[in-house]
DNA sequence: ATCGTTTATCGTAGATATACGATAATAAAG
DNA sequence: CTTTATTATCGTATATCTACGATAAACGAT
C-alpha cells in the first residue's frame, strides 16, 4: 500500500547525538538515580520500542537515520510508531533531528552504557 | 499507626532464589530476547518497584527477607505495595516464599546480570 | 476455637498507555 | 503556487496501571 519513493535530495546524515555524561551519574543522588532508571526503563517496556532502539543502535553511524523506515519495519500504523518514538525521545533514549521532509532519529550516544551504570548504582550501588 | 510487633517464632530465612541461567539467553531467539527485555523493563518502570528491587538486592543473603518491612519503607498503602510486588514477581525480578504468617521476598539470583546480558543481546547483539 | 498479625485479593476510581484513522504541518519537487 | 512525501498531532476507543480502603485468607499464639 505504501509506495516507496526515493528522495531526490541527497540526504545529509547529520544525526550526531549529544553523548550522555557518565560522570553525571556519580553526582546524582540515589533518589534521582532511581527516578531516572524508572524513566529509562519505561522507554524499554514495550517490544516495539525495544525493536526501535535496536534498529538504531544496530546501524553503523553513517546510516543511523532511518526516518520512515522504522514505520515499515514495524507492524504498526504510522501514528502509533510516531507515538513510540515520542516516548523514546521523552524518556531519553533517542534524539530526532529534522532533515528535510523526514526526521533523522538516532540513539543518544552512550545511552546503553549510561543505562547499565544507572542500574548498577540504583540497584546495588552506594 | 502501625504497631511493630516482634514475631514470636524464630523465622527461618529459607529464601533461596532459583538462579537464572545466563546461558539460556544464548539459545533464545532475538524475538524472544526483545519480548523478555520489555517484560523485565516494565518491572523497573516505576520508582517504587526500583526501590523494592534495590532494598532486596542490597541486603546480605542472611537477611534478604523483608516481608512487611517493604511496606513500612515505602509511602504507599499495603495493598499498593502488594500489587507492585506482584508485578515484580510476574516480570521475573522477585521470588516470594511463604514463611509462616509473612512472606519472604528476594530477588531472583543473578537477575541483574541476566537483565544486562539481555540488554546487550537485544539492543546490539547477534 | 478465637484473636491478632501479615499478606493477598477484590472493588473501584482516576490516570496513563496503546492503537487507529483522520488531519495538520513541513519541506522538497514540479 | 500546487502537488507529493513525510511526520506529528488530534480525536477517540479500549486496555492497562496505579492507588486506596475493605475484606478475605493463612498462620502463629493464646
Amino acid at each position: 500500500m505504501r509506495a516507496k519513493k526515493i528522495l531526490m535530495k541527497e540526504v545529509k546524515f547529520t544525526c550526531k547525538a549529544n553523548p550522555v555524561d557518565l560522570n553525571e551519574i556519580g553526582k546524582m543522588s540515589i533518589e534521582e538515580c532511581k527516578r531516572r532508571l524508572a524513566e529509562l526503563s519505561k522507554g524499554l517496556s514495550h517490544p516495539a520500542r525495544v525493536e526501535i532502539v535496536r534498529m538504531l543502535e544496530d546501524k553503523p553511524p553513517e546510516e543511523r537515520c532511518v526516518c520512515g523506515d522504522i514505520v515499515n519495519a514495524l507492524p504498526l500504523a504510522q501514528s502509533s510508531v510516531s507515538q513510540h518514538l515520542k516516548v523514546l525521545k521523552e524518556t531519553g533514549w533517542l534524539q530526532g533531528e529534522i532533515d528535510g521532509p523526514c526526521v533523522c532519529y538516532c540513539t543518544v550516544e552512550g545511552i546503553m552504557e549510561y543505562y547499565m551504570t544507572l542500574i548498577k548504582k540504583s540497584l546495588q550501588g552506594e
